[in-house]
RNA sequence: GCCGACGUAGCUCAGUGGUAGAGCAACUGAUUCGUAAUCAGUAGGUCCGGAGUUCGACCCUCCGCGUCGGCACCA
């Protein structure tokens, strides 16, 4: 004898189960027609099922955020019936909806290329005309993995075996189509609407486990209507003009050639936005109580083996020889086992402590070929590293006061929205269970102290310890991991790192790795990306141009562009002899923030015409003035009016 | 590393089994002009590399390398 509360607060009573077909057109017509799917007490339920006891009833319909889930799940169910009517012999394997739409994995010995695509849209928009009914089936355990296998779909059998045996077997059928589905799904066929498009074709590894076979998938993207597609589509090219290797092209940032994979030539331009990041981040160590180290590049062996990483990382180090030498150097994928050599010089004091060690660390990796991407996943690569050598009781608080800074340094580079992962212990790694019951719990109470929100990856943390990452996206929604700090008691152990406490006795101290960008390279690529090249004024590489009207104005212009670098700006003294509207273009298309002007009325009157990137308006104003002005809006974040050391920063 | 696609001028891209093309950029000349492209001309190519098929290969085949999109990896 259900009673319904409905989301106005109302209550219907029925006197038998009732499904929310039926109550959506008891309620009204119109309902009845909108009604896609229900949340029973808030989980999303088969508009079709019953309802046989006391609910709270939500309808869900196009309108709904709800529906796009569903849209895009039960769109994976069409591409999969029509890959398997234009394609026989194609086993199915799983097909879900992400954040951008579906996928569906496929068996097949010929994998599919973009040349199949349109074949498989068009069958995918004949199917949803059918407008089919989702049907739900429950199956017994055996039955579905005999059908299945009788079938041919291997892999689908080996997914309903691998089920918990509490799990419900339940298939769903679209016409003449089946498959096993946990649901919940819409009416028909025909709710998945005509917003979708089919994007693009990859190799994917069977379960995720790269020993499994390859299967091929299919991407697509599903919305709930024409519009929100089109606004999709549209935010996907906006994307691509703000690739970071399209834009280090077109500023003359850096480029990448083969002699040289994974590593980055950076030219000029690309190099003063590296070091205005780096001399900004070197400040903002500095006033943290850190100190900046220099280590070496090529280390023996003997070290790695002692620190745990040749044993572990070894194919994913370079390794270099000499003939004279019977010895094995390898570049260095990391700074840790080098900063514990300087710990461990002479005798440290508990009153050292909390000890920061800091280093623009210059690493290299043997990274996956397929991993390389631009300059964000790279083999050479030099991280803003440090190592906070600490005892136990001050592990939450450098936490805090990192996490802190970290916070700082993103809002004062354009990132106000950073996510944070913790990282717990991982299968293959050093140290007993109690070592790390420790450091996960002392991670876990820091980020409570620092009031800190997590979400948790399992079984991810380093070798030697966990982590927190904190995960900033690129231009296309993809998430990079760039800050990071991880606890760690197993290194201070190996590379035998002491201080003397108060009590008069050796102990160990903890590490704490901690970077903040992570990797330059990397989060210049993100930065690129996140300002699309139009970079705030201390960071821009170029920070002004000057421009002539006329030739008359060259010795003017000439002072101008002096005045700006004595004040410590980078600027680009335009005296060519095209008309102003070209000179205009081509400074805004190379996004140089201020663009001055100068014609005879300006080298009269001692004036120029500023003119911002982006903005259509000029002002004229004193030179003094726009120098003042510039000069002052080019001044880092972290300098206070009135700061010094307005030399450091335009170097 | 795996699956797929791609690789032609500095950049963006056409192109055909029979002498390699455009726009922009560059360079030269003319133009002195008031805020997102002045006009004309010139130059520019190991068509990613290697092998093969062919009378003849930028094009077809194979092998490499690189890039791109995913997957796997990311101390």
């Amino acid at each position: 004898m259900p009673a319904i509360t409905l989301p106005d607060g109302s209550v219907r009573r029925f006197d038998a189960p009732v499904t929310g077909t039926a109550l959506a057109a008891e309620i009204g017509p119109g309902l009845a027609r909108a009604a896609l799917a229900m949340k029973r007490d808030g989980k999303l339920v088969d508009l079709s099922s019953e309802i046989a006891e006391d609910a709270a009833i939500v309808f869900v319909t196009r309108r709904d955020p709800d529906a796009l889930s569903l849209i895009r799940h039960d769109a994976a169910h069409v591409l999969a019936e029509a890959v398997q009517e234009l394609y026989p012999g194609t086993q199915v394997t799983i097909g879900p909806a992400i954040d951008t739409g579906f996928y569906y994995d496929f068996h097949r010995n010929e994998p599919f290329t973009p040349e199949d695509l349109p074949a498989i849209e068009a069958r995918m928009r004949e199917i949803v005309a059918r407008n089919a009914p989702f049907v739900r089936q429950e199956w017994d355990r055996d039955a579905a993995i005999a059908f299945f296998q009788a079938r041919g779909e291997r892999f689908k059998a080996e997914l309903i075996r691998d089920l918990p045996q509490s799990e419900t077997i339940s298939l769903y059928s679209q016409g003449a189509w089946l498959d096993l589905c946990r649901g919940p799904h819409m009416r028909a066929t025909g709710d998945v609407g005509t917003a979708f498009k089919l994007m693009k074709v990859a190799g994917a590894y069977w379960r995720g486990d790269h020993r499994n076979p390859v299967l091929s998938r299919i991407y697509g993207t599903a919305w709930r209507d024409q519009k929100e597609l089109d606004a999709y589509l549209h935010m996907l090219e906006e994307a691509e003009r703000r690739d970071h290797r399209r834009i280090g092209r077109e500023m003359d940032l850096f480029h990448l050639q083969e002699e040289a994979v994974g590593s980055i030539f950076w030219h000029p331009k690309g190099w003063r936005l590296y070091r205005a990041v780096e001399s900004y981040i070197r400040r903002r160590l500095d006033a943290a109580d850190y100190q900046e180290v220099r280590t070496p590049q090529l280390v023996d062996r003997s070290l790695w083996e002692a620190s745990g990483h040749w044993d572990k990382f070894r194919e994913h180090m370079f390794v270099a020889q000499v003939e004279d030498e019977n010895k094995v150097l390898a570049l260095k994928p990391m700074n840790c086992p080098c900063h514990v050599q300087i710990f461990r010089q002479g005798v440290r004091s508990y009153r050292e402590l909390p000890l920061r060690m800091a280093e623009f660390g210059a690493c290299h990796r043997y990274e996956p070929s397929g991993a390389l991407h631009g300059i964000m996943r790279v083999r050479a690569f030099t991280q803003d590293d440090a190592h906070i050598f600490c005892t136990e009781d001050q592990v939450a608080a450098e936490t805090a006061r990192f996490v802190a800074l970290l916070a700082s340094v993103y809002r004062d580079l354009g990132f106000a929205d950073f996510r944070v992962k913790f990282s717990d212990r991982p299968a293959l790694r050093a140290g007993d269970d109690t070592v790390w019951d420790k450091a996960e719990g002392a991670l876990i109470e820091a980020c409570r102290l620092a009031g800190v929100e997590y979400t948790t990856n399992p079984g991810e943390g380093a070798f030697y310890g966990p982590k927190l990452e904190f995960v900033l996206r690129d231009a296309i929604g993809r998430d990079w991991q760039c800050g990071t700090l991880q606890v760690d008691y197993i290194l201070p152990e190996r590379l035998d790192a002491e201080y003397v406490g108060e009590d008069g006795v050796r102990h160990r101290p903890v590490m704490l790795h901690r970077a903040i960008l992570g990797s330059f390279e990397r989060f210049l690529g993100i930065l690129i990306e996140q300002h699309a090249g139009r970079f705030p004024l201390w960071l821009a590489p170029v920070q002004a141009a000057v421009a002539t009207i006329v030739s008359d104005a060259d010795g003017y212009a000439e002072q101008v562009a002096a005045a700006l670098r004595q004040a410590g700006l980078t600027v680009a003294l335009d005296l060519g002899r095209e008309k102003i509207n070209a000179k205009v273009r081509a400074h805004s298309v190379a996004h140089v923030p201020a663009i001055l002007v100068v014609g005879r009325k300006e080298a009269e009157a001692g004036t120029v015409a500023l003119r911002r990137l982006g903005g259509e308006a000029q002002e004229v104003m004193p030179l003094a003035a726009a120098v003042a002005r510039l000069a002052a809006e080019a001044r880092p974040p972290d300098f206070t009016a009135g700061s010094h050391g307005l030399a450091d920063h335009h170097s």
